[in-house]
Parts: structure tokens; sequence; C-alpha cells
DNA sequence: ACTCCAATCCAC
DNA sequence: TGGATTGGAGTG
């Protein structure tokens, strides 16, 4: 016999079940830690694939008489050559499991692209792996790339440590248009020309063709996109392309962090801060995590970067765990946009019920009788934001979730905007029967019905996700906005995003005021970088901007500091709120959620889980600090038709901590309430909804 | 998750 | 009394 092999296998998500099993290597048989396997599984002994996490020497039966007798299954076959996982692979499996409180099964499934992880059927055909990505190559001169001399300092504050193997973190803070991405391509291009490889992440592809087309004209066939709308076979291409270094620069998302290149050097993080970046289901992993955990490996440097970096990062660059690049100055020396803050009260009292301000209603006119391009953010979709009853006031409500419904003037139905159910409007309030109901707010459809009735001459483009839901819908929309066939762009956040628009002189916020109430501690700060953002769109390209910002608090300091665009102070106010609330970066919140179509089976083993941890806890005497809130129901207590609660827990997210978090998970996966409902752990994630 | 097995339920 | 259904335990 020639040793033992700890095996993953697939149990579902049971976390009881999420351990090794042990199998006997059989004589002859090569087989190493990283080998996909097949192996007799269950009472039945049906053939299973498991992946081979590590080998060990046969137990020693003098040593170790207990294991001996145990008799071992035997691996039935070893279907690759060459183990499918190579050594920072296997390492990261058990990263993501120890650090996300997922399964082997579901980290091996982020990191392997779909083909690897399925059962195997009898006939694997092997099929040459083609391209239908486009391989052209830039057909007139790529420019050299000449940099300012701000970004040059940028640039040689990092460079240095490209050539090095030890790993360093650099946030690159540069305010809206003043050229991050020149920074990036030649930080790539230094990186590559160091025979080492490159990763770009960004928060989504279809929002950003301008920058991967900038990296694909200079880097041409070397690059690799990677990001969710690639279907399986290019997922898979993309991944060999990677593996086999035919590909040493990864452009992508954020499953893209995992991809298999070798001899990593950079990886840049565009837009940091954005949630895209962090996995909202098992794994449960943040990107920047990973990115860290990858570049220790590799001893490369990481660039996250953004014009409002996330208040943890901030803090990091604070404490000297990053080091902090700055870019302040605009290209072209253009100046961020002047920006007016319009009380919508005083609007209210002089009796204009309007959308509008009469101030930002004249601004829009102006810029159009001047033929300059117009945005407008509102953050709602949909026509009437609620539909409520006169007599008990609550608003009618999705059936499946606990949220209000948003009537869509194209359909005339109400339309939930979490699990997509639409109803048409019931005659009688669904709570009390009351037979008045009275429609209110507004989204962005009546916005652009009030805009097209008083600017008749103006050209409208609506960007939501109701409008961009084909694949390339936003690319191509963006890009006729860009080249001037619409007047004004309207839309939700997504607009903040996206390309450069040279023509833009106007940005509008009609309204962000409900964002800064969303329910959770990050509130804030989201709300600030949408507004910055979105107000830093105005003005490029040696033309003045402007922006006005329209609000019912006009004096609450996230919004005043957004209109000033000082960052600085805004972080300042932050941390000190969360340093007295006890939030991120000065804990660590766990969040530990609960779903099941029962409501009495969920709270029930919700309960048992909160009695489980307790006693765990009592095992680990004054070693693991703690405040434990809960298990409450979630602000939107049910979604698609399931029920959700969750615990809060504001905890270090230390060893000990993850072992406990673990011991506990593992111990009331084996009490039947608990087994019965579905129980997930969530670490520095949303804990809003 | 999936399978196996025992307990339970029900039509005849 | 058998055949179908359901709940619980175990997977090396």
């Amino acid at each position: 016999m020639s040793g033992i092999a700890a095996v993953a296998v697939h149990v579902g998500s049971a976390y009881a079940a999420d351990i090794l099993y042990s199998y006997q290597i059989p004589d002859g048989l090569s087989c190493t830690a990283g080998n996909r396997v097949l192996v007799p599984f269950g009472r039945s002994d049906k053939s299973t694939l498991g992946f081979v996490m590590e080998v060990r020497p046969d137990a020693d039966p003098d040593q170790n008489p207990e294991q001996a007798r145990i008799q071992l299954k035997m691996i039935q076959s070893v279907p690759d050559e060459i183990p499918v996982l190579n050594p920072e692979q296997l390492n990261l499996v058990r990263w993501l499991r120890e650090n996300t409180f997922c399964t082997y099964y579901d980290a091996l499934k982020a990191i392997l692209p779909s083909q690897t992880i399925k059962n195997l059927s009898g006939r694997t055909r092997k099929r040459a792996l083609k391209s239908t990505e486009s391989t052209e190559f830039p057909e007139s001169e790529i420019p050299e790339l000449i940099l300012s001399p701000e970004q040059q300092d940028a640039y040689n504050r990092i460079a240095p440590c490209l050539e090095t193997d030890h790993p360093a973190c650099f946030l690159l803070k540069g305010v809206t248009g003043s050229g991050k991405t020149s920074v990036f391509e030649k930080l790539a291009e230094r990186t590559l020309a160091l025979g080492k490889s490159v990763m770009l992440l960004l928060p989504e592809i279809s929002l950003t063709p301008q920058i991967v087309q900038r990296f694909r004209n200079r880097f041409g066939g070397r690059v690799a996109l990677m990001h969710s709308r690639l279907s399986d076979g290019e997922r898979r291409l993309a991944y060999e392309r990677a593996r086999t270094g035919d590909a040493d620069f990864i452009i992508g998302t954020r499953s893209a962090v995992f991809a298999p290149i070798q001899n990593l050097g950079l990886i840049i993080m565009d837009e940091e801060g954005e949630q895209s970046y962090k996995s909202e289901s098992a794994p449960r992993y943040d990107t920047i995590e990973v990115a860290k955990y990858r570049c220790r490996y590799h001893g490369a440097v990481l660039v996250p970067a953004s014009a409002t970096p996330k208040i943890e990062s901030y803090y990091n660059a604070q404490k000297n765990i990053y080091q902090l690049v700055e870019l302040n100055q605009r290209y072209g020396n253009a100046e961020l946009p002047e920006v007016e803050v319009i009380d919508m009260r005083t609007e209210r009292e002089a009796g204009n019920q309007s959308i509008f301000s009469r101030r930002l209603f004249e601004a829009l006119r102006k810029n159009l009788q001047q033929k300059e391009q117009s945005i407008l953010l509102l953050n709602r979709r949909g026509y009437h934001t609620i539909i409520s009853c006169c007599i008990c006031n609550r608003p009618v409500h999705c059936e499946n979730c606990s949220i209000p419904m948003t009537w869509h003037k194209t359909d005339q139905l109400l339309h939930c905007h979490y699990c997509g159910f639409s109803q048409p409007v019931p005659k009688t309030c669904p709570s009390c029967n009351g037979t008045k109901l009275r429609r209110m707010g507004f989204g962005t459809q009546k916005l652009e019905e009030e805009l097209a009735a008083r600017l008749p001459e103006a050209r409208i483009l609506r960007m939501d996700a109701d409008t961009t839901g084909k694949k390339n819908a936003y690319a191509e929309n963006f890009e006729a906005f860009r080249r001037g066939e619409y007047d004004i762009m309207l839309g939700t956040q997504m607009i903040g995003k996206g390309l450069d628009f040279p023509n833009v002189t106007l940005v509008g916020v009609v309204s962000v005021d409900k964002a800064l109430f969303a329910g959770d501690f990050k509130s804030y700060e989201r709300t600030f970088s949408l507004v910055t953002q979105v107000v830093g769109r105005s003005g490029r390209a040696g033309k003045a901007g402007y922006a006005i910002l329209q609000t019912f608090m006009p004096d609450h300091y996230v919004l005043r500091l957004a209109a000033q665009q000082n960052y600085e102070e805004f972080a300042r106010e932050e941390l000190a709120l969360r340093k007295t609330l006890l939030f991120p970066p000065y804990c660590d919140i766990c969040v530990v959620g609960f779903t099941d179509p029962d409501e009495k089976k969920l709270v029930a083993g919700a309960q048992k889980f909160a009695d489980c941890m307790r006693q765990v806890l009592e095992t680990y005497p004054g070693k693991i600090p703690l405040r434990v809130l809960g298990p409450v129901p979630c602000m939107y207590g049910k979604i698609g038709g399931k029920y959700r609660w969750r615990m809060i827990l504001k905890c270090k997210n230390t060893q000990i901590f993850r072992q406990f978090m673990r011991e506990t998970l593992e111990k009331s996966a084996k009490i039947k309430e608990v087994a019965r409902i579905h129980v997930y752990v969530d670490m520095n994630g949303s804990t809003g909804i």
C-alpha cells in the first residue's frame, strides 16, 4: 500500500459532514495532493468525485493500532495525470474554508472551472479549447505612455516594490479625472517587463469597456478576460490561458482574483470600495482579502484604487499598513465642479411640488440651449415608489418578500425589486381592506416623464436595471450618450460609473436622502461615495463643471461634505462615529444568517444555534471578545418566500475567533432544529438587509 | 446532498 | 397486511 489520501467529497452544505475522508491509495496508483480521485462513497459505495487535500504515510500498526483496525476504502481511479490543484490553490482552498466559513466544495467551486468540479460522466471527450474572443491586435502604433509629473511621482513610489519579492500594498487615492488608469498602465507595463504577471480587477466589466479596450490595445494577446458573463467554455479557456502562461495579464471582476496565474507581480483593484467585490453567496469572500493572500504568497504588490476609498482602507493607510499614494490634480488641470446644495423644504414652502427645484430646472434648460450634456441621479427605479393605504398607511407589500412594491408605468403593474414578482394594483388594501389607495414618491420612470413634458425638445436616455437588461445595453447606451445622441442621461447609481463623458457640464442629484438611512453602518459611506462619484462626472477636458444637489437635509454632514468633495473630513467624522459606536475598522462584524420558508422552524433553529454558541463560548474563557445581537428578524424579514433572521456579532476576526465559530457551526449542525434550517456566516459583509 | 432504513400511515 | 410516504442518521 502506498499511503492514505485525505479527500474532500461533495456532501452538500452540511457543516457536520464537511470533513476530509481517508482513503487507501492502492499500489501502483500515483496520487498526490491536488489530484482529483473517484472514490466509493456512502453506504451504497457510489462512485463519487473528490479532491485529495493531503497524502499521509500508511498508519504504522505498532504506533497506532487503533487506526490500523479501521478498514479504509480504496481509491478507485485518478482521472488526471497532473493534479488539477497546484500548491497555491490547495492553500487557497484551506484559507477560504477557514476565513469565509464555507465547505471544501464551496471553496473548490470558486477556484476551479465548473467542468472540473462536476462529476465525470462516462464519456468525457477532450475538445480543443477554441477562442471566440477577438484576438485582433491594434492596427495603429501604440503611443508611448506619457505621465503627468504627479502621475509619475505615484508610479515612482510604487514601481521599486515590483522588483522585490516582498509583498506590499499601496492605496492609490485619486480624485475623479486624475488619470489613475495611466498609472495602472505604466505599472502593468513595468511588471510584465520584469517577467511577472498582472491582474486588473474591476467592479463590473460591462460598465467599463473603455478601460478594458485601453489595456487590450496596449497589451494585446497577453490579456485574458474573466467575468461572470462568460460561458462555461469561455471561462475554461481563459482559465487554461492563465494556467499555462499564454495569458499573463488577467482583467476581470471579483471571481478573476482566483485566476491560476503564475509568478504574480501586481494586482490592481479599481474602485476598491465597490460592493461587488464582496461575494454575497458561498464562499462569502472579500476580494481584497483574497488578493492580499495571493500577494503574500507571491511577494506581489497590491494597489487598491479609488477616489473615495473604503473607510477601512483609509484607516489602514493612516496606520501605515497600506502606503498612501495620492493623485489630487485632474487631467488637464480641470477644476472639480462647483456644487450647489438646494434645500427642497424651501421649494415646497414656495409652492413648488415638482421633482425639480427651480434652480435645477433652469440649469437643465440652459444646458440644453447651449448644447451641453447633463446627468441626473435618482436612486429609485420604477414610476411611483410606493402605493399605500389612506386608512392604515401601510404600503402594498410583495407577497413573497416583506418589501414595499414599486409601480411601473410601462406594464401598469406593481413590481418587487427583490424577487421580481409582479401583480396588478389591488382594488383594496391587503392589510385592512380600505378602499382608498394613494400613489406616492417618484422613480426614474416618472422623472423621465416629467422631464419629457417640461423639456419636449430634449433627447433623454434613461439608465436603470429596467432599460439595461440586455447583455451589451449598458455599453451601447453609454457610448451613444458619449457620442452626443442624447442631451440628458438620467438613472440610478449605475450612471455614477462607466465611461468618461467629456461634454457633460451639469450633474443634478435629484434625490439620495433615503440612501442615508438604508439601515446599516455603511449607508453614510456609500452615499458619500455615490454623490462624490456622480458629481465628479461634471466638467472634464477643459470645460468647467457644475452640480446641483437637491435634499431635504442640507445640514446633514454627509451631504454637506459630499458637496464639498471633502473626503478627508468625511473620513475623520466617519471614523470618530465608528469608534464611538464600535463598528469597523474598530471591530469586525460577523453576521450569522438563518433562512427557511417556515417561520416557526426558523425561529426554533436560530434560538438553538444561539444556545449552542453560548455553550461553546464558555469553553473559551475570556479568550473571545464578543458582543452579540439577536437572533432577530432581518430588516426585510422575508425575501423570495423565505423568512430571514440573523445574529450580529461584533468581534475580532482572529484565528481563535474563527476556530470558535467553526466549532459552533459543527456542533450546532448536529442539533436537529438547526440542521433543518439554512445557516450561513458572513464576515464583514453587508448587515443591512 | 443523497441514500438507506425504520417508523408510520392508510386503503383494503 | 403490504405499499407508499416520511423523518433521521451517516457518509472514511
